[in-house]
DNA sequence: TTTATACATGAAAATATCATCATATAAGCA
DNA sequence: TGCTTATATGATGATATTTTCATGTATAAA
């Protein structure tokens, strides 16, 4: 008889999770402010050279699941990691150099 | 100036990867092939409760995207995980029980 | 008090993913 | 040979996700 590790619940979450961070742009974007604490849109628009809507798209999408945060500063929207353990997963995927 | 960590073709292939991942039946099954480390499709329908074609797609797809590798014997064909690295990731989701 | 800047929003179009069904193939067995 | 079991396949429809575009709002500055 064969062992079920993780219950559905907890295989729910995490997927949730993963898929909300499975995404070149929303990486790039985890991976930036991994290295750069808080950034503004406009800021990330312009390394990523994406538009504007797009990444605050993003961005948005990504704070309502709990990855990111923000904080409004005058004209600007800074944003930055909710949860630094997201970076583990990023960390993970690096040392991963498996051949997938 | 701000540094850019993680190239670009690397990011692609690190969002593929977790959107191969980032579904709670294929997470379900990484899991049970975690513990298992072979089993075949029917007995794998019969633990997740879940349709033999949908199980098989699944299957197939992680295969073909090198998480996966099978192996035939008689009737029956066999998968296991193909890099034990992938379950890094899931530990990493476990562990990770944070707010998200 | 107009104008420019930074960001958000929402609808629509484009695209990708998932589940289902019906059927195919391949191997083993009576 | 014909039947059964285990798995694969492929088309289709249902849904979800992503991108784009056009526009809205808030703040600052001239």
């Amino acid at each position: 008889m064969v062992t079920y590790a993780i219950n559905k619940e907890k295989l729910e979450k995490a997927a949730y999770i993963l898929k909300t961070v499975a995404h070149p742009t929303r990486l790039a974007i985890i991976d930036l402010l991994n290295i750069n604490e808080k950034m503004g849109v406009t800021e990330i628009c312009e390394i990523l050279n994406c538009e504007q809507s797009l990444i605050s798209h993003h961005l948005i999408n990504m704070k309502l699941r709990g990855i990111l945060k923000s904080e409004k500063d005058g004209l600007n929207v800074y944003y930055s990691l909710k949860e630094k353990d997201v970076t583990k997963l990023i960390e993970c995927i690096e040392n991963c150099d498996c051949n997938m």
